[in-house]
DNA sequence: TTAGTTCATCGTAAATATACGATTGATTTG
DNA sequence: CAAATCAATCGTATATTTACGATGAACTAA
């Protein structure tokens, strides 16, 4: 695999785009969100208890969106806190808002 | 694998963003997308001249896009129109935006 | 009919993603 | 210090994705 992909040059925009997409791409990585960014407050690992995967699953998935920048841990011992990052969630929005405001013009198809 | 992914319910909103998401999660996809988009008119295997991948593997992703309702194409023998969705890509836009308009709460982390 | 064009599909190889249990490392508590 | 807790990481098995070339199906043109 990959064996054309280097030779094609994305724009950052696209690749952006598409390192957002594939972080939402999973539908427990959507649900991990949308619990943290319910929450009151910031949260834990008490994930473990509301998602039933092996603590190790939940951990690679909360690794991913953290590449994403789509969340933060903060440490705090014993536990670690994780979060919404407001900021970069911000900008995911306002990528991804752009894109979709491309539309196929009117009178295709 | 998926040895538990079918044990957990997801709700169909969640299953749609994810679902989506994927859709988008290539860069070359996000490519196809904005040359459908920015095209006057619709488009065919011009895509072909345009991205440097074997045909075999745009047809693939086109198939993903079609399969994902973003796209639709349209049968004009002998080649195929392509062209975005626009009803599908309204709600798409939608159904993110409303995800992402979800927000950590201040004060957290 | 025959040849050519266009695109989808098949078969396949290699990379990546996803899940698990086990282990490790950091920190707190006794 | 020893034991317990929490989360990350390791090792690994399996599934999925991604790419290619080759083939096939549908249609056009000669």
């Amino acid at each position: 695999m990959q064996r054309t992909l280097s030779d094609i040059s994305y724009n950052p925009e696209e690749i952006a785009i598409a390192a957002m997409a594939k972080a939402l791409s999973h539908p427990v990585r959507i649900r991990i969100l949308r619990l943290l960014a319910e929450q009151t407050c910031c949260f834990t690992g008490e994930l473990t208890e509301l998602i039933p995967m092996a603590q190790s699953t939940i951990s690679q998935h909360l690794k991913a969106l953290k590449e994403a920048g789509l969340i933060q841990g903060e440490i705090n011992p014993p536990k670690v806190k994780y979060c919404i990052d407001r900021e970069q969630w911000g900008k995911a929005r306002t990528l991804v808002g752009e894109f979709f405001r491309l539309n196929g013009h009117a009178g295709c198809c």
